[in-house]
DNA sequence: GTCTATATGTAGATAGAC
DNA sequence: GTCTATCTACATATAGAC
């Protein structure tokens, strides 16, 4: 409250805007003109907020590894039992993606164009994913699930929800979708998928 | 044979030092001059060949994307039955892709960045999915599966196969894999994977 | 804090010698 | 067919006025 510059929103409508634009184009085809646009400012204005196109782009891609990880840890940690636990994750998912669908591959993407660089980002939320070996550790010492390598149950559940996003426009295709189609298939999945992937954990 | 120049030779050579880079870094981050240097030729040369850098990338894309669907729906169409068919699916998939991994995130990208240019290079293979549908559904009449759209079932097979070459630097961050611990992996989900979708579809 | 104008670097593409 | 040298275009980034 000590600066009634407009500081603060400016610098916001700069990070939504290349948020909206990096997301689309990915890091290496965005430009800085197009944020402008969309941001409705000079393109000067952006090296005055963000040095550079470096630092713009972590100030997106943070905010984007933050809104899918926090969501993929989030509703595991919470869950009493680990079926209960795989269908909130998988809704949660969902949910989060159908808003932005972009998000899976812009991660993929930019996490394989500089691994070492952008690791940092995705340092989160180790504890919960412990929390969640020790959820499938516990309900295969109940009897409740067949033996399974719990990194590979991750894997198989990261997978499912996140594929359809990624393989978005090859689907699409394959399958004569439009975009309503898409999006009809993907409130099929928010059910059909949790329930996928406890048949065949299920002892 | 009426051709003695070293044309068919240098041509393939830039293909394949295409190839490596555009799958690599993505058509928006590669660089011509990044191309000339892996094929050990001149950066005029590439122009010669291929007239601009978007038909090189196409001459490297119809490629990428024959080697990934051929696998896909080759496989599925030779299948007697659907479990051993996607026994086998799975296999070959695996097998494919330990060999080029950036296949599958290289293809995803590209066909976000440009839907409708590169529709046409994945439209082969449409028959062999109809088969896919046909083997789905006898073996659902025969009362051996659950009822399930097999275009989500074909979904959910993409998705397992695909999912952990695309978010590799990923996975290998978050489970703290190096390049050793990640192939082992894959050699495991090459059996485990399969064995996986059919405990869940199993009658 | 925001703009216009400009500098700087680099990538794609061409011309022309060999 | 392959090279060197060069042109052109454009994207990032800066300088400086307001």
């Amino acid at each position: 409250m000590s600066r009634p510059e407009k500081e603060a929103g400016t610098e916001q409508r700069i990070l939504a805007a290349a948020r909206t634009v990096f997301t689309r184009k990915g890091m290496a085809a965005a430009r800085m003109q197009e944020v402008a646009d969309e941001a409705g400012i000079n393109k000067a204005l952006l090296h005055y907020y963000f040095r550079d196109k470096q630092r713009l782009f972590e100030g997106v891609f943070e905010g984007s590894a933050h809104k899918q990880f926090d969501c993929i840890w989030g509703c595991l940690k919470e869950s009493p039992g680990l079926f209960d636990g795989i269908r909130s994750f998988v809704a949660a998912y969902m949910d989060r993606m159908i808003e932005d669908p972009m998000l899976p591959l812009f991660i993929a993407q930019e996490m394989n164009r500089d691994p070492e660089g952008l690791r940092p980002f995705i340092d989160r939320g180790m504890k919960s994913r412990q929390r969640f070996v020790k959820l499938v550790e516990d309900a295969h010492a109940r009897g409740e699930i067949i033996d399974i390598d719990p990194r590979e149950l991750l894997v198989n559940m990261m997978a499912l929800c996140a594929h359809p996003f990624i393989a978005r426009p090859m689907l699409m295709h394959i399958h004569g979708m439009n975009d309503e189609a898409f999006r009809r298939m993907i409130i099929k999945r928010r059910e059909s998928v949790a329930e996928f992937i406890i048949r065949s954990i299920r002892a």
